[in-house]
DNA sequence: CCACAATACGAGCGAACGCTCGTGTTGGCA
DNA sequence: TGCCAACACGAGCGTTCGCTCGTATTGTGG
């Protein structure tokens, strides 16, 4: 019971350590999940002992939740260069919305494979999935706000739900995009844009 | 180490109990998924002892085994009924092929909470999505047959990665679908198979 | 240089979980 | 009816895992 007053103050060793258990935690998590992650496995992963990791956090979750934090935070800056403020997306191409909006994001989730496996599984404490929520919410505002912009005449209700679906469809075949080899990706990646493409004509014209 | 020389001769009790348990199970594991499920509590929701389960299943990974055959059995039926024999895929309008290969694949996950949960979620030993891949393969075979009746221009490499593309956007759907009150389940549906016509439109003509 | 906080260690605690075992009960078959 | 296998019970064993604690070392501000 620390009741954590304030969060302890930290030597440059400290800040650096932080660093190295989360990228541990981060490539473990993406490799076997978050429950059979172990934190002695975390720990020795950042080459320090089990002790030595719960003085930077009070538990596991805690280790999770800063990841997420991380994530969260760059994967905002993905999003910003996605949902780019400059661009008329009411008048651009569809093929063109598409490579601006789902490369950068299909870019973040290749560069860090721990943050899908965080997020997508369903075998992390609620609190994991709350810490996502503020970014799922972000990201589905935005995709309604173009919608908008190219289906003016489309009801309200109806664009939250086509803006659901779009994000679902993403999130279900990103795992393909993901596990194809690296010469199979260009190729995974064009299928997704067609399955979108295919969607969002009918409905934006 | 029973060395399973024969499958012990059952009695009616036995045979009850074991689908007692199974059901139990697959209740358990749809709420909870496989892990978290611990064998005590599978047996106290069967309504009997720890000891009692053991004396039909070996262990915990035989339990979700025998639920996924079972599953994989009903799954094989459901999957019969989708792609009848009867139907002529190549003429039939794309709509009513949707209609006719995705609702009765629907209704099976509807009426079968926990075969979602066995199968889609990625906590689980390696034998059982391994009990699951013959239906998988199954169905992807009969996707890519339905493609090349519709589509016979299409390249053998491409019709493989359209129907893999295909069973992947149901199963990333498919969550929305299960998840939708009952009264927004037949709005969903029908999202999800204006996403598939709009991918197989320019593929089918 | 000294005192104290920050960092580091790793054996091991307590709880949870898969599963066992000794024992008692029920049911089919000769 | 008597015998034996099938069925049932539940305390608890062995192991794993998150986490603690006592102790030693390193860095830093005064």
């Amino acid at each position: 019971m620390d009741s954590d007053g304030q969060p302890r103050r930290r030597q440059a060793r400290g800040e650096r350590r932080i660093g190295e258990i989360l990228e541990a935690a981060a490539a473990l998590f993406g490799e076997v999940g978050y429950e059979k992650a172990t934190t002695n496995a975390i720990a020795a992963a950042a080459g320090i002992s089990p002790g030595s990791l719960y003085q930077f956090f009070p538990n596991k979750e805690a280790i999770a939740q800063a990841l997420a934090d991380r994530f969260v935070a760059q994967m905002r800056e993905a999003h910003q260069d996605a949902f780019e403020e400059g661009a008329d997306f009411a008048a651009m191409e569809l093929d063109e919305l598409l490579d601006r909006v789902i490369d950068p994001i299909l870019a973040f989730n290749l560069a860090n494979p721990g943050f899908k496996a965080l997020f997508a599984r369903p075998d992390m404490p609620a609190g994991l999935t709350q810490a996502a929520a503020p970014i799922q919410a972000a990201l589905l505002g935005r995709v309604e706000s173009v919608l908008a912009a190219r289906a003016p005449g489309l009801a309200a209700a109806d664009r939250t739900r086509a803006a659901r679906t779009l994000v679902q469809v993403f999130k279900g075949l990103l795992p393909l995009v993901l596990a194809a080899p690296e010469g199979e990706r260009e190729v995974e990646t064009r299928e997704l844009k067609k399955v979108l493409r295919g969607y969002l004509g009918p409905i934006t014209g």
